[in-house]
RNA sequence: GGGCGAGUGGCGGAAUGGUAGACGCGCUAGACUCAAAAUCUGGUAUUCGCAAGGAUGUAGGGGUUCAAGUCCCCUCUUGCCCACCA
């Protein structure tokens, strides 16, 4: 009998399948339905993966897999993430030129990918980075800009001081940057953006209905932030301007008390009299000195200045005082506010500091407890006409007043920001617009683009507000397309996000010279059917639901929604129970393991069988030879059958191992359907335990029953092992491989053993259990059960006031 | 502070409201061996009992139900996301 030995036939494995392309797509065959299955694309840097990594990638391996030899055209690709500050910095890091730096650490994530034995089609492969490929994201640029929605604005944004470069809202995680980790802070610039607000609501309603991992869905939401309100105006008091504020509860009006505008309010500065101007003027200077982490890490001590001017309320014509506050946020509705310190605990704290009137509008619920203040419903009172009515109702009874008196009308807000795209960095595909003195920014034609990123030797950021690109003179200087007058070339680059918002459209298509993609082949490719990935919940997944909605509008693409189902897998942790991170050294290199004499079989059954895929869970490096021994115990057992002769088994026997085969086919077929893959390597576990048994009392051999057994066996393991069952499938005699067409059917008739256990419960605790014949009657099992012995001595000689009977499972006698 | 999850043996984790702890790791006994490793077979929540069997057990407290890890309410702990968003 020949020896387990991974290394030796994973290799031979690989090889054979490369050279025989069995996982090559052929994107014309339409005869068999498609299966589009991908992970998020592997951003390059000199680290490679870890087997945190792996599990991520894995999952979609195993989906496209199971799919694959289930008789489907199943498409599985890879690609890398190519673009962008990570790679850059990398590059800085070790003295390099990013496209030799990027190239270079490529080597090592493919030769860990290979190893892996993922079922991609490599010959397919993308790199953002690639002119082929960023030609169309240039020319999705221009689409989106000849549509208006990329703008060029000037406004505050988030400034990494060591990455030299604004960032997107979505990049700036708790205030620091999501590259280098440090606070980021804000700085007035000219920057592209994406209008991602227009399809804010579009996006947001379209959520629910995704069948994704609740919680991405969840974040999807939090961050969209939708708020249904009121905009309000108020008249200032002796002055023509009207000063706009934003609020969710219109019903409060009544109690708004004054008024706060942002220090950055365009009517701030002028809101100040003679008296007040020196206090206002210095508030707002001190205000755009800090950033807005700065006031948000001072403590949330409330600070402002009264503006000396007032404001009246529409609904009362009350003069309210309007001050000047840093609490109120500039870029969220109308950066101003109107005051309610009865209801709003901010407002509240503001007041009391500055001794500002506080009138209740909503009645409290009469508790026992001291509310401090209340932020609940309740009717009015103090508000005139509306005393009574709930605040609910009170909400658009006011909406509407405001709308006839023209002072006022319902307004929904958003948190999520416009998607700042440009970046001064170098390595980038660069935004292909040129500023013409005449003509302003003008696009790129599309049969120019691609605009080439140049090859330059100081790339690195040099301290300005513009990227590396700005030095390249010879680039920089160029022609109006309109007018061929002298005009410069936009310096900034894309944000890399923008590269990865729909690499999933060229997997598809990635040879096309004509066009981004061809819509015939995504009408029959899209959308992709399973996506998982273990980062970028919101930036990444919104950006890309955008693009898609704006390619559907177009006529591009086929479907509003890009990824039919998306799977958030949860991290694996270093053994130590941390998060898995290079600085802290604590990764582990899935190569490490392989050449430890475990293979790629083991890693990927254990990676799959550590924990369900939505839970983070240590690495634990000894759960690997526990693997290694099943698939060894596996290895054996089909050596066995394939070394005996001809063997006769009990009828009892063939039933039992049918029953087996069967039901483990049934599950594993489940399970992986509902992304339940550690169950359902430990079903495959209890599978083999169970030939074990039976072996040890009837021979292994060539039957019908056994035949199927290992076959099922073999054909259900693939997708988790896929080198030694390719290996000992060949050893059967097979011919073919294993991974195409090749998925155990099962049969409901084998589903039933010939016998069951029936649990016996008095008064709902466990007393005995009953081995009967499965076709027992109901009336027999429930005699049965009141005769037992230990059950009698448990019913105390007490009538029984009631039987249950669940059919199969148990009886409880309750008396 | 807000939103969404999660709390089960020594460890990772199983359980359509119906036998809690499947499967694996670890530990342990036996078989094989001169011996060890590997392998195979058994045991392994706590506790009382020679045993049959009993009691207790899914963070804590209440509740619904014939029956609760699972459903409902409160409390605690913990993870993630957001965070002065009006």
């Amino acid at each position: 009998m020949k020896r387990y030995n991974p290394t030796e036939i994973e290799q031979k494995w690989q090889k054979i399948w490369e050279d025989e392309g069995t996982y090559k797509v052929d994107f014309s065959d339409h005869i068999k339905p498609k299966y589009y299955s991908m992970s998020m694309l592997p951003g390059i840097t000199g680290a490679g993966i870890h087997t945190g990594h792996g599990r991520t990638f894995q999952f979609s391996d195993i989906k496209v897999r199971a799919k694959r030899q289930q008789g489907y055209n199943a498409y599985h690709p890879i690609g890398w993430d190519s673009f962008g500050l990570p790679v850059e910095n990398y590059a800085i890091k070790i003295g390099k030129k990013p496209r030799i730096a990027h190239d270079e650490a490529l080597v090592h994530f493919k030769q860990q990918l290979k190893r892996l034995g993922y079922s991609y089609d490599w010959s397919k492969e993308i790199s953002t980075a690639d002119p082929s490929y960023y030609k169309w994201t240039q020319w999705i640029f221009n689409k989106l800009y000849e549509h208006g929605l990329a703008y060029q604005k000037e406004s505050p944004q988030w400034w990494c001081e060591t990455d030299q470069t604004v960032l997107a809202n979505e990049q700036v995680i708790g205030g620091k940057c999501w590259r280098c980790n440090n606070q980021v802070t804000k700085k007035n610039l000219n920057q592209w953006f994406f209008k991602i607000t227009e399809y804010a609501d579009e996006i947001l309603e379209a959520t629910d209905d995704l069948n994704w991992t609740e919680m991405v869905k969840t974040m999807q939401k939090n961050w969209i932030g939708r708020s249904q309100g009121a905009e309000v105006e108020f008249k200032i008091d002796g002055r023509d301007e009207i000063l706009t504020v934003f609020t969710t509860r219109p019903d409060t009006l009544f109690g708004a008390t004054f008024v706060v505008l942002a220090p950055e309010h365009e009517l701030a500065k002028t809101l100040s009299t003679d008296e007040t101007r020196e206090s206002v003027e210095g508030y707002i200077l001190e205000a755009a000195r800090k950033s807005e982490i700065e006031r948000m890490n001072e403590s949330r001590e409330k600070t402002g200045v009264f503006t000396g001017s007032y404001a009246i309320n529409p609904v009362n014509s009350n003069k309210t005082p309007i001050w000047i506050a840093d609490y109120v946020l500039a870029g969220y509705g109308t950066g101003a506010i109107m005051s309610v310190p009865a209801h709003d605990e901010r407002d509240f704290t503001f007041a009391e500091k500055f001794n500002l009137p506080i009138i209740e509008v909503i009645e409290k619920p009469a508790t026992d407890e001291e509310v401090g203040v209340y932020c609940g419903e309740g009717p009015l009172v103090n508000s005139g006409r509306f005393d009574g009515i709930d605040s609910a109702d009170a909400r658009e009874q006011i909406v509407d007043w405001l709308e006839q008196e023209g002072a006022g009308k319902t307004k929904v807000t958003y948190k999520m920001r416009d998607w700042l795209i440009s970046r001064q960095r170098y390595w980038g595909a660069p935004i292909p617009i040129i500023h013409c003195l005449e003509h302003g920014a003008v696009a790129v034609p599309d049969d120019q683009l691609p605009v080439i990123l140049p090859d330059v030797d100081d790339f690195k950021p040099h301290g300005g507000e513009t990227s590396a690109l700005a030095g390249v003179t010879e680039w920089v200087n160029t022609t109006c397309p309109k007018c061929g007058g002298p005009a410069k070339r936009e310096t900034d680059t894309l944000d890399g996000y923008a590269c990865s918002s729909w690499y999933f459209l060229r997997y598809i298509d990635p040879f096309n010279d004509k066009q981004a993609w061809d819509p015939e082949v995504e009408n029959h490719w899209g959308p992709v059917d399973f996506y998982n990935g273990a980062d970028h919940a919101v930036a990444h997944l919104l950006y890309s639901r955008f693009w898609m909605r704006f390619f559907y509008k177009l006529g591009l693409v086929s479907t509003p929604e890009p990824f039919k189902r998306m799977m958030y897998n949860a991290y694996i942790l270093a053994p130590d129970g941390t998060k898995m991170s290079k600085s802290k050294g604590n990764t582990i290199d899935p190569l490490e393991i392989m050449d430890s004499g475990y293979g790629a079989d083991s890693l990927r059954v254990y990676e799959m069988f550590i924990a369900p895929y939505d839970l983070e869970a240590p690495w634990d490096t000894r759960g690997v030879p526990g693997t290694y021994r099943f698939l060894n115990r596996v290895w054996t057992l089909v050596q066995d059958y394939i070394d005996a002769g001809e063997v006769s088994l009990t009828d009892a026997a063939i039933k039992e191992i049918l029953v087996i085969a069967h039901k483990t086919a049934k599950k594993i077929t489940s399970d992986i359907e509902d992304d339940k893959f550690n169950t359902a390597v430990s079903s495959m576990m209890e599978a083999v335990n169970s030939y074990y048994k039976i072996r040890t009392e009837q021979p292994i051999g060539k039957s019908a029953a056994w035949t199927f057994a290992v076959e099922s066996l073999l054909q259900l393991l693939s997708p988790f092992a896929p080198h030694i069952t390719e290996e000992l499938w060949h050893q059967m005699g097979n011919s073919d491989t294993i991974h195409v067409d090749h998925w155990p059917a099962w049969d409901n008739k084998y589903l039933q053993a010939d016998n069951m256990t029936i649990v016996v419960q008095v008064n709902g605790k466990l007393r005995a259990k009953l081995e009967i014949a499965a076709d027992t009657s109901e009336d027999e099992i429930k005699q049965l059960a009141l005769v037992e012995s230990n059950v009698q001595t448990f019913m105390d000689n007490k009538k029984p006031t009631k039987v249950i009977y669940v059919p199969g499972r148990l009886v409880n006698i309750v008396v």
